[in-house]
Parts: C-alpha cells; structure tokens; sequence
RNA sequence: GGGCGAUUAACUCAGCGGUAGAGUGCUACCUUCACACGGUAGAAGUCACAGGUUCGAGUCCUGUAUCGCCCA
C-alpha cells in the first residue's frame, strides 16, 4: 500500500483545520459538574485595539500547556478568554480616525498629531452619544483580531464565555464596586495633584506615568527681598513654574538660612510678596539649598503648602498653557515658550544667576508619551491602605504564592507603599462614573440609577458626572466579575477563586495587585491561589521588542512560517524562570527540525502498521489505551517484554514524573527539554532503531507481535506527553492511529501522568551497558576511519553477567555499532594490541585489515592519557586527604575510590598501548 | 539616590555544595528502504575578578568590575 504521508512536515496543511474544528466543536467546553477537581484561569485580557505580541504567544503558550496538561490528567478545565476595552487606547484610535476623515490630504510625521487634535475637537462637536456609537462600531470591526489569533494559534479556551469589560453584565458589576466602595468611605472624591497628560487630557494613575532619565538644565534665579537688602538664590528645573510661586523653603536646620526666615520676598517678574519657611522636607544639599514652593504644580510643594497654609496659585492649563494668573506678559503660551520667556526676562533683569546642566527624570504618558503635567484637579480616588492590607497579608502567609519567588518581594516593596489610587479619567471610552452633582445644593449623589432629583435640597435636573473609571479598575474585577459577580452565579461558585494566573511583570501591579485587593474585598478570598509571572521575550540581540525600533515579530507571521507548534516549543523550552527569552529564528528552526522527527517517527510507524493485516489493528487499538489507574505500564505480558522494551518504559515513567514535577513549579524549560530528550535520543535513536527489524517485517497470522504492542504504546504516551507543548501535530499523528474509541481529540482522552512504578533501575542500568558497548564501538570504528566496514569485535570482561548479556542482544549490538560479527571472552585484553578501547567494565578490539595511522593513534592516545592524568590526580588529591575521608559522606568516599579504580585501570590500559605504538 | 537580577563552550542558555551540561554553530565521515528539518563520531570552557566559609565552591558569604531591569 503507497503511502501517502508527506516526507517533510507541513504544518500549514493542518494547522487551519484543527484550529477551526476544536473551536468548531466548542471543544474546550469544561463539562457540568461531575465530580471531577477543577481547574481555572481567567486570561489576563489583551487590549481590544491590539494584536498579538511574541509576549501573549508566550503567556498563552504557557498557559495552554498547563490547560491542556491538566486537562489530560482529568480535570474539568476552564480557560476564560476576554479582552479589555483600554480606554485611552481606543479613544485615540478613534479621534485620530475621526481626525482623519476631517483632514484627509494631511501627509508626513505631523499629520498624527494633527488628525489627534482635530479629532478630539470634533469628538466634543459630536458629543457623548455619537462618540460612544463610533467606538462601538470601531470595536466591532476591529476588536476581534485577537480572538481570530488566538483561534488560529489553538489556544484551548472556552468562547462560549468569551467576556469584554464594556459588556453589560460587566458593567454592572463595575458599577456595583464603585458604589459599595463609595458606601464605604473607601471611594472619595477631592483636589489633589494628579498626574496630567495635556495630549490625552486626561488623569492617569501613578502607575501610568513612565520616568525617563533626560538631560535638563538646573536654574539659579535670585529673589530679592522685600527690603532691599540682599535676595535668596533657588535652584529650579523648571523656571516656568515660579510664576506660580507662594513661598521659598529652606531646611529648618540649615544654618545658613536662620535669618531669612520670616523674611518677605518679591517675586521676581509678578512681584508678589512671599514668605520664606522653614520646612523638614527640604534638602539642603539640593542647589542653594533654598527651594521655590509651586503648590499647584507640583506634589511635594503642595504638602508643603497645606503644613503653611500657602495659597496656591494655579499658572498652567489642562492643555499645558499659561493661565492668566501667570501674569499678562506669558497668558496663553506653550509650557515651554514660557520657560524661555521667563529665562529671557529674569536674564534681562540680572536675576539669572547661572545655568548647570543636570540630569532629571521626566515623568511621560505611558500611552502617548507626552511629558506629565503636574495639576491641581478634583477627582476621585481610591483609599489603598485598608485595601492593601488583606492583600499584602495573603500573600505573606502564602494563600498567594507568586513565583518566580522574587517578584513576591517587588510585589510586597510596592504595596507596602501604595499611595492612593486616582481612579477618574476624562474620557469618554469607558465605564462611567454613577455620581451626579447638584448645582444648587453642590450635594454629590452615587446611585445605581439615575436620580431624579437631588436627595438633600430636592433641586432638579442633576448633573451627571461625565467623567469613567480608570480602565485598571474593571480589570481588577476580572477573576470573579467574568464569573458572573454580583449575581451568585453557578460559575463563580464553581470557579473561583481560580486556580492559577499568568502574567508578565508589566501588569503585576496594575492587575495581579488590583485583583488580589478587589477579590479580597468582595469575595473574602483570594482571587486566584497561585501568580506565575512570566519572562520577556526579546529579539535576537536581546533588545527588548518594540515599534520604534521596528524589531516587533508577528506570530502570526512567525507562525506560519515554521509552524505553531515550532514556536511554541521554542518558547517553552527558552522560558527558565527569572531570565528573558533572546528569541530568534535559528532557535524556531531547530524545533521545526524536531516536528519533523515527530512526524517522520510517526511516518515510519503508521507506514508499516498499513502493511499490517486489517485484522490485527483493533489489536493495536487495545494497546493504545491506559489502563485504569496505571497510566502506560507496558500492557505485553512480562515474557513479551525484552531489554529494550523494560528500559523504554522504565524512561517513560521517569520523564513523565519528571515532567509532572516541573511543570507543577513553571518550569517549563524542563518539562520542554525532558520531552524533547525523550523523544529524540531515546525514543527515535535507541527504540525505534533497535525494533526496527521486527517492526518492517511482514506479518502473519492472527496475532500482533509485542514488539508491535510495546511500540505502539510508548508512541502513544509520546504523543500524550508531547501534546501540550505541540497541541497540533500530535492531534494530527493521534487521529492516524487505530483507536478503537477514538474521540474528537488527543487533548480530550485521560493520560495517567504520573506513574511511580514504572521505574526500573536495573533494567535501565543494563541497557546502559549495551549502549556503551555499541557508543565505543562506533568511537573506535570511526577514529580508525572504518566508518563504511563491518569489521569483527572482540570483547572481553570479568563479569560473566554482562558478557552473557551482551550475547543476548548480539543481533541488535551487531546491527547499531555497524559490526560483522562480535566474540565474546572472559578476562581482559592484553594493551599492546593495537584497537583496544577499555570500557568501564570491559575492553574490546575492532579487528581489521587495513594499516591504521598510526600517528593518529598516537596522537588520541596522548591526549587521552592527559586527560585521564587529570582526572586522576583530582580523586587521588581528594582520597589522600585525611579530613575528606574523615567528613564527607561515605557514598562520596566509595564514589571517588571507584572511579580511582577505574581511572587506573584505564589509564593503565592507554600507557601499555602508547608503548606499543610509539 | 534605593532595590533586584545577570556575568558558565563561538552564540543562546540550563545547572546552584560532591566527576562541567544542552541547543545552535563548527570539524570529519555517511545520501543505509522514517527523517539531510537526517545519521554517526569529534573538537571546544581559569564557570567575570578578589577574598572568605567548607573535607570539598559555577554552586554558599563578602567585596570589586561590567551589563540589565524596577522604584524614587
């Protein structure tokens, strides 16, 4: 029968359709209750405006892999899928959108910032509505390329609970939060400095503003007294912002400043009169010592002015204009025109003492980049302290466990200094805030529904507050709003708290902290029992991946090219915990070439079984499923099973346990490497080759040879432990195999994972002798460049064991090592013939004809006997050493005196030998 | 300024008290009927540096250098 299996692996052929057909069948449904543990996780959501990154392929990577490994070991599994609305986002994308159709002839690098301008002019033209309708529209037709991505990528979660935080069921519970949390006292509205972004204009949090280190300048500016005598130098950064003075502050301690205290000042260029103040936070190292109190524009300064009492005077604008409190002369300009003003001016008047050059880290948007703007504003904040708390607390006595076990203690450094949290933005993208304001009472109101008039003075209509919640803060409800909170849905109750979360770093504290506070506090338990954080992926050169520098890889595109379960693999076995992922494509290649040994040792098997008569494939069938409770112990009877077939099975128990136990700790590198070792140098190089004869011959009769039995059934485990790292090739191999209850999928059937024992020790150390018998056969043959001959061996040893040992399995011996033929003795072999290898145990001779180099014999040999030299001296300094054999443990002394032993010998051996050919 | 991490073969990285490892690359040989995205064999490392602890240190401790990240 002709085979019609491709010889090279082509994944493309059958990538689509399994990534269609497992969606198709909503095959990752988890079952109803049934008995069975559970097993949870929500996805951190991806934003709706983005598209997959290398870091979500390996975050879903990761998360599949334990989906689809726990899934396998019979747990009902949920992964819920999502994506976030990212309000200032998507509200960019669409005013530049709307930017765009305003200004189409626009071209070249200011075009963006135009479009961005003009669209949000045309944003407030239009009105709340009409926006709303364009973003929704905008995520209709766009927000869906991450689920078509991670459809096509086989991510193995449920869309039937596919969930966006602007859903209504959502939104109710954003709602809810807001308003219980309001109840509380822990919800607040007031004026602080916030973090402004004069582009975006907009609030952002603490955490969204992103520090640069940049080279500034360092102004000395004199302010004279108001008497006339003398005058105070400060040092600034920001000249600009002196128009906005109300004090000058210097250190209570500092000497040199006792008797400007009390003292008035003119301000220079608005001439108001200030004081001079003593306060603690001012450092007398920094400048002259003296610093200038800016209370509205600047954090620190307005603690200070509310310990004086200082007035604060508000001198630039929510679009980073000067206000006209900033004096006529600089009303209306631009922050930094007014910067150059205001030096120009206080140049003019001999009040700019000097200019340094000084290094300041400048606060930015995170989302546009432009640099934060310090405001005096009224929003509303979240209280963190009686939040954090619980929070920091479970995760101290380990109800959170985070690993790797070092971001436990960023995350505890962070939250131990959480400041408040300004959870009101300025935009329209988002959940809006349910307050409403009475304008002739000045009563706040927050409700569920709009009221119809005011609760305290009865005045109506109210004014609704326009402003929405911080995008973060519904992130934070995720692992339990997606569940069905508020409602006590069947699904919260079966699903949280969930089991596990993985992120990468970046979010930990926007949402791994947010969910451990919001979940605590409004479901009395932890949100999830276990955070992973997961590596960075980076580039070739390990540059961290970004549009700037246009090292960006698409997986998809990545993807294509080599195949999923390629890049997947490159990913796993990369992702050490604690180090980045230097990715590139030679790595991606070399675990294609891996897919391709699959499938080739799949090839090899499934064209043999075709010659197979029909009748013995529902035989095979049998051996393809687990027994009960043992997982894949070898189902031949014990008589059936030979060396080869003891050894393989005793691996498969070990690499499975082992593979259990590193992914239970995320270390996926190692389950990856244990798999991919297994497969290759065990299964394909030792295995597969030694049963080849009995597996490419022709079959009669009625019965399926073990050697059929035992290899089926390996290469299924294979396939099962394979599986989820490489989710699409090991469907496509599993559905060629003749299953006798084949379901929809490979993912879908129990695998007993962990099989203590199965282990056999001696059975393995056997086989281990016969490996190194053929290993240093092959040395010797190719070192006497007798690679293309079968020429005789010889060999001899002490044991008898293993020399009937190696009588047993001659043919195989002869077969691997390439030998005619193999003589067997007692005793050892006399050195100064020439060929002699000693092995640890045994010594054997290639017998030849042709003339050896021997030059080349020397050569080994010399740098052989140094090498044995070394390491001998090494053990006999440690055995000649009173305190070693006094102290260490009596297994390390025996170890090292039986390597002395065999070192000897061998060394021994290679001295006699050099004799001879020298 | 504070904190964290890294430094092991040409490259990318494992290993974290008891004989230095892998993948890629490199060298030689092999187109043998699963696979040249293959097979067989081989060469290749003062484990950044300096001290210390220990019978024994890539592995633990201290310091130094270089690089990276986070926070202010």
């Amino acid at each position: 029968m002709e085979t019609e299996i491709p010889k090279v692996y082509l994944p493309e052929s059958i990538e689509h359709r399994w990534a269609r057909q497992w969606v198709a069948q909503n095959l990752y449904r988890p079952a109803d209750e049934d008995g069975r543990p559970r097993f949870c996780l929500v996805i951190p959501p991806p934003n709706i405006t983005g598209m997959l990154h290398m870091g979500h392929m390996l975050e879903h990577t990761e998360i599949d892999i334990l989906m689809r490994w726990h899934r396998m070991r019979g747990e009902n599994v949920l992964w819920l899928p999502g994506t976030d609305h990212a309000a200032i986002a998507t509200q960019m994308i669409v005013e530049r959108e709307l930017g765009r159709e305003a200004l189409p002839d626009l071209e070249g690098p200011q075009a963006k910032s135009a479009w961005q301008r003009e669209g949000q002019r045309r944003r407030r033209e239009m009105g709340l509505e009409k926006f709303l309708a364009r973003c929704w529209k905008w995520k209709e037709e766009n927000g869906g390329t991450i689920r078509r991505q991670m459809e096509r990528l086989g991510a193995s979660v449920d869309w039937t609970r596919d969930r966006f935080t602007l859903d209504p069921a959502y939104t109710r519970a954003v709602q809810e939060v807001f308003i219980r949390l309001y109840e509380e006292g822990l919800i607040y509205r007031g004026q602080y400095i916030v973090n402004w972004c004069p582009r975006c204009g907009t609030a952002v949090s603490d955490l969204e503003v992103v520090h640069e280190e940049r080279q500034g300048h360092l102004w000395y500016i004199r302010y004279p007294f108001q008497d006339g005598q003398g005058h105070l130098s400060v040092a600034t950064t920001r000249p600009e912002t002196m128009l906005g003075d109300t004090a000058v502050a210097v250190n209570p301690a500092d000497d040199r400043y006792r008797k400007a205290l009390g003292r008035q000042i003119v301000l220079p260029l608005l001439r108001r009169v200030i004081p001079v103040i003593a306060d603690e936070f001012v450092d007398p190292k920094f400048g002259t010592g003296a610093v200038k109190v800016t209370p509205a524009h600047d954090p620190n300064d307005y603690a200070i002015s509310q310990r004086h009492n200082l007035p604060r005077v508000v001198v630039i604008d929510e679009h980073a204009r000067m206000t006209a409190d900033a004096g006529e002369a600089y009303r209306g300009l631009d922050r930094y025109e007014a910067r150059e003003a205001v030096v120009h001016d206080l140049r003019a008047q001999g009040l700019l003492e000097r200019i340094e050059d000084y290094p300041l880290s400048v606060g930015t948007c995170q989302r546009c980049k432009s640099v934060i703007e310090p405001l005096l504003s009224t929003q509303w904040f979240m209280k963190m302290q009686p939040l954090a708390e619980p929070a920091i607390r479970v995760v101290e006595d380990g109800q959170v466990r985070i690993s790797p076990a070092n971001y436990q203690k960023i995350y505890l450094d962070w939250m131990y200094k959480l400041h408040d949290w300004c959870i009101s933005r300025q935009l329209w993208w988002g959940h809006r805030i349910p307050a409403w304001y009475c304008d002739a009472c000045g009563a706040v109101i927050v409700a569920r529904q709009t009221p119809p008039r005011c609760s305290k003075c009865s005045s109506a209509p109210l004014r609704a507050d326009t402003d929405t919640l911080d995008t973060w803060f519904s992130s934070g409800l995720w692992p339990f709003a997606t569940l069905g909170w508020p409602d006590e849905s069947e699904d919260l109750r079966r699903f949280y708290p969930n089991d596990l979360m993985i992120m990468g770093f970046d979010i930990l504290f926007f949402w791994g902290a947010r969910m451990i506070m919001l979940g605590l506090k409004f479901m009395k338990d932890v949100p999830f029992r276990e955070l992973h954080i997961h590596a960075l992926v980076r580039d070739a050169e390990r540059q961290k991946m970004s549009k700037t520098k246009g090292n960006v890889l698409d997986p998809l595109e990545v993807t294509e090219k080599y195949g999923t379960d390629a890049v997947r693999f490159a990913l796993a076995i990369s992702a050490a915990p604690g180090t980045d992922i230097a990715f590139s494509d030679e790595k991606v290649e070399s675990y294609r070439a891996f897919a391709n040994k699959i499938w080739n040792a799949g090839r090899f098997i499934l064209m043999n079984l075709q010659k197979l008569p029909e009748a013995l494939h529902s035989q095979l069938a049998q051996a393809l499923e687990p027994i009960p409770g043992l997982g894949f112990e070898p189902m031949a009877a014990p008589e059936h099973l030979t060396l080869v077939d003891h050894w393989m099975f005793s691996r498969l128990a070990t690499v499975t346990k082992e593979m259990e136990e590193a992914l239970a700790d995320f270390r996926f590198h190692e389950a990856a490497f244990d798999i991919y070792h297994f497969f290759w140098h065990e299964f394909c190089d030792w295995y597969l080759e030694w049963v080849k004869p009995e597996i490419a011959r022709p079959v009669e009769g009625e019965k399926a040879p073990a050697a059929w039995i035992n290899l089926a059934r390996v290469f299924e485990a294979a396939l099962h432990l394979l599986h989820p790292f490489m989710p699409f090739i090991t469907e496509e191999l599993w559905h060629l195999l003749p299953h006798r209850n084949a379901g929809p999928s490979i993912s879908l059937t129990d695998f007993k994972l962990v099989n203590e024992p199965g282990a056999d020790p001696i059975s393995e150390k056997q086989f281990e002798k016969v490996q190194e018998l053929v290993v240093t056969t092959r040395n010797a043959k190719a070192e006497m460049g007798l690679q293309k001959q079968k020429p005789s061996l010889q060999v001899a040893s002490e044991d008898l064991r293993l020399l009937e040992l190696f009588r047993t399995h001659q043919e195989a011996i002869l077969r691997l090592a390439g030998l005619q033929a193999m003589h067997l003795a007692r005793g050892r072999l006399a050195a100064e013939m020439l060929g002699v290898r000693a092995g640890t145990s045994f010594d054997l001779r290639v017998l030849h004809e042709e003339k050896v180099d021997h030059e080349a014999e020397r050569a080994r040999l010399q740098k052989e006997k140094q090498k044995l030299e070394q390491q001998l001296a090494q053990v006999q300094a440690q055995l000649s050493n009173q305190e070693f054999l006094a102290r260490a443990p009596r297994e390390v002394v025996r170890g090292a005196e039986h390597r002395q032993k065999e070192l000897t010998g061998q060394y021994r051996k290679v001295v006699d030998s050099l004799g001879k050919a020298g």
